[in-house]
RNA sequence: GGAGGGGUGGCCGAGCGGCUGAAGGCGGCGGUUUGCUAAACCGUUAUACAUCGUAAAGAUGUAUCGGGGGUUCGAAUCCCCCUCCCUCCGCCA
């Protein structure tokens, strides 16, 4: 969420970052807005004043053993006034804060111009795509051969998008979370965390899932929402929080279930495991001084390639064009990695900074080092890495002519070699 | 699911209708004392917003005692709803 100072300040500005992302002025309106909600302010406070003021008067009065008639009689009859002045304030700061909650972050400078995905720009690429001597099947032809993926039996029980995985490689999909946990707790420095699935309003809302994004997340019969990321429960962990500056960065890593409704996808990927309703991830977020989240998001980038490197999958960096940034993110690398079944590089992780985008929805502070008013933290999400994504990139990069699939070693450990 | 008890400042803990942003203690910060450290003593120590002033400092006001609403001239204190935590019973992976 934006800070309605920040565009009181450089109006000009806000709406230069509106236009980047392909969004009408706005500063304009809410300025406007913002003056009046001042001015009810302002009229309501020198109300409420009068009326304390009133209001000791009438006790040393009744003290003393006067007469407080008139005092009360005024007092009263500041009420309707005060009342109606402090419903227009609420009801314009209620519309202030859904607006600016509405908008998405301000792009880095670095981040490419341009309306889509088009505009991405590839960093680096890491390995490349072999040549497998032979034509390469899709995951979910060599998972339905191998009698492991079984896309039917998932429908009898969910329905679409949704999958039974058997035997060897329901235990590979879970060798891939177990080896990315490992990684990044033992290599990264990040603390393995067990969070809830079921997530509250004020959670959801604070990573921006809401209000813009409800349809796209499952909502149970009691109000609470299935996590589409881990993202969600574990940024908020630092919802209202005021840390000790010595506690930056603060590190936390999840292996959970994500669901999505995928309500806009139809016809998207819907053949295999690419776009499922549910699917594991392991989620990196790291929480930081503001100084801090540029080299942050660098070494989170990192920290997700080292799983693909470790599992010697062909990738890219990409940069995210000023179209493709997501809402609340001011800057994103994706990392793509190579499928020889489709012939294409997909997208297997996200790393995003927010900056103090989620942090200033959330309330999320750090009080500085030389004691001085607490300040926002940046935070910071990435995918490290997407297990079922994963699941399908070791089966493609690692299939054999008769259909077998050969396993990196580094997953050896915890297959059973 | 049933019954009861609680949520007060960084922490503990008073207050239970009026000058209480909130006693007292702990912790933090500054100082005095001091061979050093400790102790002791003194002072200080919340957040947000608005207005004035703006280079800054600052001044004034308003709100905040889990959240929301109500009663009242006036609410941390009374009433209602919600939420979270704790104890006991029941049920249960």
């Amino acid at each position: 969420m934006h800070d309605i100072r920040a565009v009181r300040a450089d109006p000009g500005a806000f709406d230069a970052a509106l236009a980047r992302r392909g969004l009408p002025s706005a500063a304009a309106s809410l300025l406007a807005l913002d003056g009046e909600r001042r001015a009810a302010l302002t009229q309501l406070q020198e109300r409420q004043a009068r009326r304390n003021a009133l209001s000791r008067l009438v006790g040393e009065a009744r003290r003393r053993g006067e007469d407080s008639a008139a005092l009360e009689a005024e007092a009263v009859s500041l009420r309707g006034e005060m009342e109606a002045l402090e419903a227009k304030a609420q009801t314009l700061e209620a519309e202030i804060r859904a607006r600016l909650a509405g908008l998405p972050n301000v792009l880095d400078p670095d981040v490419p111009e341009g309306a889509d995905e088009r505009f991405n720009v590839v960093l680096a690429q890491h390995g490349a795509p072999r040549d497998l001597g032979f034509a390469p099947r899709q995951h979910f032809e060599l998972g339905e051969a191998l009698g492991m993926m079984d896309f039917a039996a998932a429908a009898k029980l969910a329905g679409s998008r949704f999958v039974v995985l058997r035997g060897a490689l329901a235990r590979l999909e879970r060798a891939l979370g177990q080896f990315m946990i490992d990684l990044h707790t033992r290599e990264h420095g990040y603390e393995e965390t067990a969070v809830p699935s079921l997530v509250n309003d004020a959670a959801v809302f604070g990573t921006n899932n809401l209000p813009k994004f409800a349809d796209d997340l499952f909502r149970t019969t009691d109000g609470r929402w299935l996590i589409p990321t881990a993202e969600v429960p574990l940024t908020n962990l630092a919802a209202g929080e005021i840390f000790p500056e010595a506690r930056l960065p603060i590190r936390v890593t999840a292996l959970t279930d994500c669901f999505r409704a995928e309500a806009g996808a139809a016809g998207r990927d819907t053949r295999g495991m690419m776009r499922q309703h549910q699917f594991r991830k392991v989620e990196l977020v790291s929480i930081v001084h503001p100084a801090h989240s540029d080299e942050e998001h660098e070494r989170m980038t990192r920290s997700a390639e080292d799983v693909l490197r470790l599992l010697d999958l062909p990738f890219r960096r990409v940069l995210l064009s000023a179209g493709d940034t997501g809402f609340g993110a001011a800057k994103t690398f994706d990392l793509e990695v190579w499928l020889p079944g489709q012939q294409a590089w997909r997208e297997i992780s996200s790393c995003s900074n927010c900056r103090d985008f989620q942090a200033r929805r959330m309330n999320a502070r750090f009080r500085p080092a030389d004691g001085g008013a607490p300040q926002l933290v940046h935070s910071l999400n990435g995918s490290g890495v997407a297990v079922g994504r994963a699941l399908i990139a070791v089966m493609e990069n690692g299939q054999q002519a008769d259909g077998s699939i050969l396993i990196p070693p580094a997953l050896w450990p915890y297959t059973g070699g």
